[in-house]
Parts: structure tokens; sequence; C-alpha cells
DNA sequence: TGGTGATCATAC
DNA sequence: GTATGATCACCA
């Protein structure tokens, strides 16, 4: 295993293909892990197999996993017919001091800047432990891509900055949705109201919708 | 059955 | 509670 974070681009890539095709029990083993029976209880496991596995720089305050490069991990569960599973989660919703915020300043334009994509295989058929590790993209959204994700931001950022964050669910956006993101539905932290007022709601955050992730995943098989 | 809302573990 | 890592589970 490695003892430190890769250094280039290119070296990333080179890790990143060594487990490409290896099943999780092979890269746990590497990384003197055991794997667990299932996500249930340990819904971030693979997420932190990943960061072992490769090297991530050390656990950082909202810094792109890999530091150095300015790349985040993400794993991406992904079905028998290549279709993500679940959407992915890219960081909180700020809920208060809104007010004019700018999307390049935005924490999701930040951390999509550069994705590492690891597709893990799915199905609830085969065994943890046998499920495979797929070949890790590196991405940068399109200019196309990158147009969707700002509108869907700049129209959720509207109701949220006006205290109408109550008034969406996570039907609102094309391929950037708001949904919960907490221990569970009784935690609260603060949010405003229509008049400006602090108040509490739950705390949310943002996710990518399945349909524009499998576009990477798509893509990249071309 | 898939999308939305709810939830799990862990560190601090 | 916040922040890291995400998937579970219900019901339209």
């Amino acid at each position: 295993m490695y003892n430190n974070p890769p250094h280039t681009e290119a070296e990333l890539q080179q890790r990143v293909d060594k487990i490409a095709n290896s099943s999780i029990a092979m890269v746990a083993q590497q990384c003197n892990l055991a794997v667990p029976e299932n996500l249930q209880h340990n819904k971030g496991w693979i997420g932190q197999l990943l960061e072992k596995a490769l090297y991530t720089s050390a656990s950082n305050l909202s810094e792109p996993d890999f530091l150095e490069l300015g790349i985040e991990l993400k794993s991406i569960p992904v079905k028998s017919n290549g279709y993500p599973a679940e959407t992915t989660y890219i960081c909180q919703v700020p809920l208060i001091n809104n007010l004019g915020q700018q999307w390049q300043q935005s924490c999701v334009a930040r951390k999509l800047n550069k994705v590492l994509w690891i597709p893990i295989q799915s199905d609830s058929n085969i065994s943890l432990a046998q499920r495979l590790v797929g070949q890790g993209i590196i991405w940068q959204p399109t200019e196309s891509q990158l147009d969707l994700i700002k509108d869907d931001w700049e129209e959720l950022m509207e109701y949220v900055a006006f205290g109408q964050i109550d008034q969406i669910d996570a039907s609102y956006g094309e391929v950037l949705q708001i949904r919960p993101k907490a221990a569970n539905s009784k935690a609260r932290t603060v949010g405003v109201n229509e008049k400006g007022q602090y108040n509490n709601t739950m705390p949310r955050g943002f996710y990518l919708r399945t349909a524009f992730t499998a576009q990477i995943i798509r893509d990249n098989e071309k």
C-alpha cells in the first residue's frame, strides 16, 4: 500500500487503474480492512476504503480529498445496467447569509471542480466482498454540464436565500436537488424565514441526480 | 420500482 | 450540532 498521497494526476490515475476490476475483498485485504456483511450500518464504508486504498491527503476541512491535485473522490454505486443506483451527495446547503452569494464561491462549484468517480458494482444479489471496483474516471464538468448545475443552483438558492426552503423539496432542480442531510428527521439547524429572521429547520444537502451522473459514467465508456 | 425523505457511523 | 463518508427504506 501507499504511504503518501499521489503527487501528480498521472500517479493517481495509475493507482486508480490498479484497483480497477478488483473485488472489494481484494482491495480491503490490501488495506488490512475487514469487509462488513453489508452497508446498512456502514454506509460510508466504501468511500473510506477507497480513501485508504488510494491514500487521500489528511482529512481536511472542506478541502478536496487529494489536496495537492484539487481532486474530490466519490464512489458511485452502479447497477448491472450501468446506471447509478444512488444520487451523489455534494455538500451541505448553506442556510443563512446567502443574499448575494455567488456561484463561483459556492460549495457545489468548488466540490465539483474536479472529481475522481470510482464506480462500484452494486447489485444486491452479489455479496459486498465480491462486488467489483470499476474503472475510475477523473472528470471535470463540461461547459454544458456546468451550466445545468449552475442554473439549478441559482434557482434553488433563490428559495433558500429568501427563507423559502420549506417550500421546496427534492423534486426541484433538473440535475441538482436539495434533500435532508441529517442524523434523523428531528435534527434542526439555523435557517431564515421569509422575513429574514432566524428560525429552525432541517439540515439539507445538495445531491446530483442519477440521470446526471449516468452521463459521466456513459461518456467514459465511449 | 425509483425517487424522495430518512437514516447510519464516526470524529470532534 | 457539523462535517466526513454515503445508502436505506418507504410509498406513490
